[in-house]
DNA sequence: CCTCAATAGTTGAGCGCTGAAACATCACGA
DNA sequence: TCGTGATGTTTCAGCGCTCAACTATTGAGG
């Protein structure tokens, strides 16, 4: 008893599964051959940038960007090697470690902004109009309101 | 004189971003416990069984998964592994190889195919009106007539 | 023929990510 | 005070991908 995906689905799905790859590949590109970074190292930046004191905690950081501890650990590590980010131990809590944004990581990331707004805009916002922008934000929203929580499983209710 | 994002266009791409690697996150994290195959090589998968004799030259399938010979060679040496795909020598040109869906690889796309689908409901489809769905395929396929050609440059014209 | 560029595919090193295991520290109840 | 389980982070092995060689074959021109 399988819902199969009537003609208007399949339609959609067989295009948007593509783009998602293909617009994600061509921003990722874009921004390592212009700021030397891939794009999932620049959303920890932005993240460091927003903070106050340019500082969050590991797990923050890992909260913030939906990702593993694992993955915060390897990827603040190589932030460290570039002297974007520095680790400080966490006061009051011996466990935990802050990453904080330096000054030359700021740089790097203003460096790169324009290059990726315009990445940004070549790839999707200019290619759409007005009215598909605001679309768009409507779907995205209704997606992460269900996608950002925590739905574990696929087909439990 | 960088163009920066409107307010509107800032609102859709701070939601559209994530939601790209979220989707794709739990699409592939659906199939993977699913099937035990990651969705890159499902797709592999789907593409050789829709070909003639379900069969497919490797530079035709590195073509039509927009991907590198390098990367067919490997991902076809994995499925081979698996018993999925089987290499056969091209018959007139002896630099090519054949890659055949075998009938182990048809069953398990086809055990695989309604699981996915029900992912592919209950983190998209289902989630938006059938408004909505028609509104993401014109714009998905918008975006596709940029990206699927071979536009290399995110900024020259 | 013979050369030589173009084409088809493979290989190996390195990157970023994952999941599981390990380790350190904290916090709370006995 | 002392476990004891929870929490925060790192480490390790392994996966899929990329890029840059490298090998092998084809095909066109001299």
């Amino acid at each position: 008893m399988v819902r199969w995906l009537t003609d208007d689905e399949q339609r959609t799905w067989r295009a948007f599964g593509p783009v998602m790859r293909l617009l994600t590949h061509r921003l990722d590109r874009d921004l390592r051959s212009a700021a030397g970074m891939p794009i999932t190292y620049y959303e920890l930046l932005v993240m460091l940038s927003e903070a106050p004191a340019r500082t969050l905690r590991m797990s923050e950081l890992a909260q913030y960007t939906d990702s593993s501890p694992s993955r915060i650990s390897h990827a603040v590590g190589k932030l460290e090697e570039s002297g974007w980010v520095r680790r400080e131990h966490c006061a009051g809590d011996r466990r935990g470690w802050l990453a904080i944004l330096t000054d030359d990581g700021l740089a790097a990331l203003k460096a790169a902004a324009p290059t990726h707004v315009e990445s940004v805009r070549a790839h999707l916002i200019d290619l759409l109009t007005p009215r598909q922008i605001r679309q768009l934000g409507e779907i995205s929203e209704a997606l992460m309101a269900h996608l950002s929580p925590d739905s574990e499983t696929a087909t439990e209710p």
